[in-house]
DNA sequence: TGAATTTCTTAAAGTAGTTTAATTTTCAGC
DNA sequence: GCTGAAAATTAAACTACTTTAAGAAATTCA
């Protein structure tokens, strides 16, 4: 079933099929209905999660109510609380299905061991760590300096296929403005 | 020389005194004066740089001219462009001395080799680079949600010594205000 | 298919933060 | 201790964004 991560991890991480495949024999798939939680405050994240299909979003809530988005993911992306995973401390995020998805989880014990055994799946991942460092870095940077209109067009850039597939109030929260603002850009943006 | 980063080897990586000297065998001592760069955009940061004393500002400038400070440090911490370190790619950052300062600066090939050679250095390490990627998760969801005020009020709760420390006008351009916005609150903050 | 729910839009009034500019204060370095 | 430069303050006018509210459009799933 996971096709998506074994083509992943060939292409990717280049490993061979007889590798790929015996990263996959301990994967676990999850299946989440639209809505349906993978992740909540309190849980401590114990796999990697790739998502084979669908559409999730990680965001919190604080203490007022409001909603923050972190991440949006389709299919082919990794999604996770790096922060609970790594630590192994409880998590204080919500990851969410937006669309009926399914996921490869690869357990953390196994995973340690696999890293150690398949230099290409250290890597990979390592490079998937510093890419995640640096977007966040950039969204910081482009946090302090751009107007919201700025970040919407680069938003919508960068992520054409997301800007389409999540709601706009989801997108308006992860660029850090209301709904109703976000309504207003993109009605200016059209004329 | 660089007896603050022998202390916080032994104390903080665990190191016994003999495996920390083997550290600082390979430490580069350097010296800046006030406004004095470490690191320029187009360069590729070749070390890890541990503040011995004084204080310097990381911070990148925009076409426009405005500047986004990213990171502020003191004695006792490290400050980097983890970015072009890990990727050996050129920075686009700044990080200058806002006081005369001493760094022990890692060259990366020889932290590799030592990286591999003490476990504690490595989970040190990284800790560390965990930290920093939370720190910036933090960071982000901060300015998603908070208005300048309490930005303000939590950075002081946070970081005592670099309130009192820095010019306000980065502080504001690490909160991504203007320093006379800045000022403002804090006159109200004493009334 | 149709009803319920969720999402999006529009607009007016309000607010948080910026800009500009002039003045004062602080501080580095001789 | 002076001096010039850098940093901080203040205030008024302005703008980007929020809030509130109400109606329209789109989407889900029974």
């Amino acid at each position: 079933m996971p096709e998506n991560l074994q083509l992943e991890l060939q292409t990717k991480a280049l490993l061979s099929e007889a590798e790929a495949k015996e990263v996959l024999s301990h994967v676990q798939v999850k299946t989440l209905k639209r809505k349906e939680f993978l992740l909540q405050p309190g849980m401590v994240s114990q796999h990697m999660r790739f998502i084979e299909s669908g559409a999730l979003r990680s965001y919190t809530i604080e203490d007022d109510g409001s909603e923050h988005t972190l991440q949006l993911g389709v299919e082919g992306w990794w999604i996770n609380d790096l922060y609970s995973y790594l630590t192994q401390q409880a998590s204080r995020m919500f990851i969410q299905a937006t669309e009926p998805a399914v996921l490869s989880l690869i357990p953390k014990p196994a995973l340690d061991v696999l890293l150690r055994k398949h230099p290409g799946l250290s890597y990979y991942f390592l490079d998937k760590f510093q890419k995640a460092y640096v977007a966040l870095q950039e969204r910081t940077l482009e946090q302090l300096g751009n107007d919201a209109k700025d970040r919407y067009t680069r938003f919508c850039e960068q992520y054409p296929q997301l800007e389409q597939r999540f709601p706009q109030y989801m997108v308006a929260s992860y660029l850090g403005i209301t709904p109703e603002f976000l309504s207003q850009l993109r009605s200016k943006f059209r004329s």
